[in-house]
Formats: C-alpha cells, structure tokens, sequence
DNA sequence: AACTCGGGGTC
DNA sequence: GACCCAGAGTT
C-alpha cells in the first residue's frame, strides 16, 4: 500500500534511483565544505561532533570542537575527567545534557566496550545521548554500515522531494524512511548522509532555497508546483519576556555563587543569587525578596551595575545585576554555595547570561 | 504527541 | 522579532 504510493508520488523510481545517487555525491564532491571533523577516521571524533551539532550549526560547533579535542583527545582521557571540567569545556554551547551524556556514556564504553565505540546498532543506541539520528549517523560515518540519517536538512529535503506539506517533525521520519530506503545505495552511506545534510544546509535551506543550483531538481514535487518555500510548515513559537535580578556579593576579593540543581534548565552550572521579578515588583525589591529566600538575610547597599539581554528558545531574560552586602553571615547550603574569586571562576560552568555579567566584573575591575 | 532543554545566526 | 539548527529524553 505504502509502496504503491511512493511510485505514484514520487519522481524518483528504481530505474533513475543510481542517476540520483551520482548527481547528489558529485555535487556533493565538488561544493562540500572542509570540516574539522571531515578530516579524521577516529570514530570517537566523529561522535563527539555528531553529538556537539545536534541542534547546533556547523559553524557554532567548530571552535568547542576544536577545544574539546585538545582537552578530551580520545575515550580514555574523556571517561577519567570531572564532570565539571567537561561541563566548562562545553560552556556557552548550550543543551549541557549532551556533554553529561557524553560524559556517562564514555565511562560506560571504557567499562563495557573495551574503550571501542560498539558497532552494533541496539549496543549503540542504548548509549545515553545516542538516539536514531547520531546512531545512525555514526554507524554510516564512522562504520559504512548502510543506515539513513534523518536529521532537519535530511527531513525537509524528502518532504519537499514528497512535497508533503506538513510541519517538520520527528513523527513522520518512519514514513520517510519507508519511502526512501528503495534509493538509498549499497555502499557509502556516510558520503551520501553527509551528501544530502549538506545539500539542505547550503542549498535546499529553510528559506530562499537555491533551486536553480540543486543538482536533484529534477526529482523534486514541491519545486514542480512552486511550492518549495512553504514545505515544511514553519513551526510556531511563543516567546516570553522575562525581568530577573541577581545580586553580586563581594568579601576579601571573592564573590558568592551557587550551584544549579543537577536537573533541569542549566543542570550543575554556577550562578549568582537571584531569581525573576514578580509581577508589580521594583528590581530592588525582588532581590531583596530573593536574597531572604535563598541566603536567609536582609541586604544593604544595593548598587546597580549593569543589565544584560539574555535569549533562550521559549523566553528572553532581562539580568538586571546589583552590587549589594549582608547584614548578617548568609545561610549556606552545604556544598551550593561558594565564595570564589574572578580566577576562579574561569575554572566553573556558568550559562552565558552569568558569564556576560562575569566580562562586566573583570573589565570594571581591571580599571583603577 | 507534546514538552523540555541553550544559544547564536540569519533575514 | 521570528525562525532555525547534522536531536534526545521525559511525560
């Protein structure tokens, strides 16, 4: 049934499957990009950059790639790290459970695998971090072995191939692959994932595709009716502004921070005390509010010093950062809090908004 | 199936 | 400001 409709909906079929083929790797052999992570074999590289562009563009990745590997050149060195040196190599590149994954699942491969990145697929996927993309992408990268990478540029080129006109979601990946498997080659999978991933980035993009330079052309659905611009449907956000307040305590040349709890939002990253504005609240008040929450003490002082933007994907926050001092000892919580020095901080995770506060400190207090 | 989980690039 | 990115895990 399904097969039935492929045929009929498709402008590729078994007779013009190996013409496809050639176009896509001989495109891909004369406009493909140099890589850091094109340039090696090592599979566990190959991993450490499939795991680092999960949701995260080339170039975003390259220079934390880069770092990593003078930091973690190989499974060993990663699997007998602290998790917060792995946590400060991975600051800034965002979604901090993949480097806690990555983290885990080396220790587990270390312990398990001989220190080898299994070639089996259920060995594999069971990995934490490891879902039906980078699996796939490592098994056919890493080990030719002939499985499809479906990630957003892989996803979007097939709905327009299909032209489905749905939003781009991970639910119908079943159904692409089922349509697609009868033109996938028998050998060089890695090449051809890496073929299409990069035609959709550089060519078959979200917007404004470049259609005229697309070595598949003629096989596209959505191309023949003009409709490559919207497939796939956008996906709708909702954003949120939100005003918060955190307060810079100093004593000796050593600031007060705190720790994050080790789930959810910014897991096992460092802070300053503070929290979020409540409706109908000044700054001052909220930190005063916060500060007798969190540390059990009134303040006094307060001085402002300065306001960073900070963007994340549901909301926008507005860091508005106050110097301040305690009236009494704060109450700390075993081993939330620290008093650390600009120094030291270089050597903890912070999310990017701490850091952008922490640039304010040093610059303020590197002039007299 | 719908959320959660960052942050920066791009138009 | 809106939308996107070589997704995975949880609910």
């Amino acid at each position: 049934m399904a097969y039935r409709n492929v045929f009929f909906t498709m402008k590729l079929s078994e007779q013009n499957a190996v013409e496809f083929q050639r176009k896509l790797k001989a495109w891909y052999s004369a406009h493909q990009r140099k890589l850091p992570w094109r340039e090696t074999q090592d599979p566990y590289k190959i991993w450490i950059s499939e795991v680092m562009l999960q949701q995260t563009t080339v170039q975003t990745v390259i220079p934390y790639y880069t770092k990593w590997m003078t930091f973690f050149p190989d499974m060993h060195t990663l699997s007998k790290a602290p998790l917060q040196k792995v946590l400060k190599v991975w600051q800034g590149l965002g979604y901090y459970k993949r480097a806690k994954n990555l983290h885990q699942a080396s220790k587990i491969i270390m312990t398990n695998f001989d220190g080898k990145i299994p070639q089996n697929y259920d060995d594999l996927k069971n990995l934490p971090g490891l879902g039906p993309y980078t699996t796939a992408a490592l098994l056919s990268i890493a080990f030719d072995k002939p499985y499809l990478t479906i990630d957003a540029n892989v996803r979007r080129i097939l709905m327009r191939l299909l032209k489905l006109s749905r939003k781009s979601t991970s639910s119908i990946d079943r159904k692409l692959h089922c349509y697609f498997s009868p033109f996938l080659p028998v050998k060089s999978m890695g090449i051809f994932n890496q073929a299409l991933m990069e035609l959709g980035s550089l060519v078959c993009r979200p917007k404004n595709p470049l259609c005229l330079l697309c070595p598949i052309l003629e096989y596209c659905r959505a191309y023949e009716s003009g409709k490559q611009e919207v497939i796939p449907i956008p996906e709708k956000r909702s954003y949120k502004k939100i005003q918060a307040v955190i307060g810079i305590i100093e004593k000796n040349n050593k600031f007060l921070i705190q720790k994050r709890p080790s789930t959810g939002l910014l897991a096992d990253l460092w802070e300053f005390p503070g929290g979020k504005i409540e409706k109908g609240e000044k700054a001052k008040q909220a930190l005063r509010r916060e500060m007798k929450e969190e540390l059990g003490t009134e303040i006094h002082d307060l001085k402002f010093l300065t306001k960073v933007q900070h963007s994340y994907t549901q909301f926008q926050v507005t860091l508005h950062a106050f110097a301040c001092n305690l009236k009494t000892n704060p109450v700390l919580i075993g081993k939330r809090h620290r008093w650390v020095s600009l120094h030291g901080m270089r050597q903890l995770p912070f999310p990017s908004g701490s850091a952008k506060v922490i640039r304010f400190l040093e610059k303020t207090r590197n002039k007299p």
